[in-house]
DNA sequence: AACTATTTATAAGA
DNA sequence: TTCTTATAAATAGTT
């Protein structure tokens, strides 16, 4: 903006851009004010010529020294800031490396994976050794846990005897004497029921087990003694 | 510039007012920049809009923190030229004071001055024994000064009467035995003039005491018996 | 420092 | 935010 147009670079005539240096200073400092103004803005603007001449704008009702302390605080929490969020991200990575890992060892035992064809065959050895060690520890547990199953069905069935023969014992004892069961006129039904044996009451049972905070050992889905359950041997 | 001209206030409206900051805030940084690189100048603008956000330029090659330490150091050094400034200032105007002081007191040992009227009497008096006193003191120095001249005085006397004696014998040495002087043929006149007394020879004597280092009392000015010389008794 | 032909910035609108 | 454009403002060169 001016009688010609000017490239943007150091003007060598000193008087030249000493003048251009005023006449700038000026413009920029009214454009700074203008802002300030304008925006509600907080402008802190200080220059120094080639000679080392100090100028500065700062908007009204402000110190430099309050800009700069601004500044400065600004400048720490970016910091601040920035050194969490580096933290942060040297954790993602190391997770991300674990995570690649635990994926590849994965594929390995898989099976799968293109990178399995890098391995040598003293890895594969290894490998295959891992594997059977870990189906015998499988096994080991697998037959545990049928183990404990079935001797907790034993112990149950057990217990479900025993209250058959306490029940039925009670049955003959009113049988005997009648009157002191059946004071509840036509419930003729009951007894005949009771009298069928003890599947009924089994039943009747254990569908209040759960009540009782008993173990239960029917939850949805679970059937103990199917063979597919066996699969992984 | 635009589309239409604006009162240099602040925008009510926010999006208004974060549209010319944007805007703005480019324009600035922009000439920022330009002054940097035509006038090698160096440019720190730190700026917050009114959600404190901040915004910086600095020119190129520099850090902001360097731009404020020369800040701190030229305001560093304003300061002490402030300082010493001031000191000196003080100092002027003591001085000043002093100076005014002793202007009236002047006046009063003159008799002048239209602030003698708030003199008390008591002061007056005090200022005419401080003058009487004075008098005395100048007098004392004024005797001592005409008794040193003419101590110094009849002193040369003596000296010259003895010169005197002394040429006068040679002269008569001279008389006698006339070959010893009137070499030089026709040379009667010089025999003559030394014939005619010491008047002459005194005279001759005391042009050249300057060359021969001896003190002199006729520096230029100087006529030490004048009644002038009493004026202030 | 003042002038002025130009260039540049930008307010308003899309 | 970005583009456009009419207009205001800044300023380069000159006196």
């Amino acid at each position: 903006m001016g009688r010609g147009k000017i490239e943007i670079k150091l003007i060598e005539n000193p008087t030249n851009r000493q003048v251009t240096y005023s006449k700038r200073r000026n413009g920029i400092f009214k454009k700074a004010h203008e802002l300030s103004v304008l925006c509600d803005a907080k402008v802190s603007l200080i220059m120094f010529s080639k000679n080392n001449k100090m100028h500065e704008y700062i908007s009204p009702g402000l110190t430099t020294k309050r800009i700069i302390d601004q500044y400065q605080k600004t400048l720490g929490d970016i910091d601040l800031w920035r050194s969490h969020y580096e933290k942060m991200l040297e954790n993602l990575k190391k997770l991300i490396d674990i995570n690649n890992k635990l994926r590849r060892q994965i594929r390995h035992r898989i099976g799968e994976g293109l990178d399995m064809d890098d391995m040598s065959f003293q890895q594969l050895r290894t490998l295959e050794e891992d594997l059977v060690s870990s189906i015998g520890k499988i096994r080991e547990r697998k037959f545990h846990v049928i183990k404990t199953r079935t001797d907790t069905c034993r112990k149950k069935v057990k217990s479900l005897e025993q209250m058959n023969r306490d029940l039925l014992f009670e049955l003959e004892k009113c049988a005997i004497h009648p009157q002191f069961i059946l004071h509840d006129e036509g419930d003729e039904e009951s007894a005949v029921a009771l009298a069928n044996g003890a599947s009924t009451l089994y039943a009747f049972c254990h569908q209040h087990h759960s009540h009782l905070n008993l173990p239960s050992h029917h939850s949805h889905g679970e059937e103990p003694f199917k063979t597919d359950d066996l699969r992984l041997a």
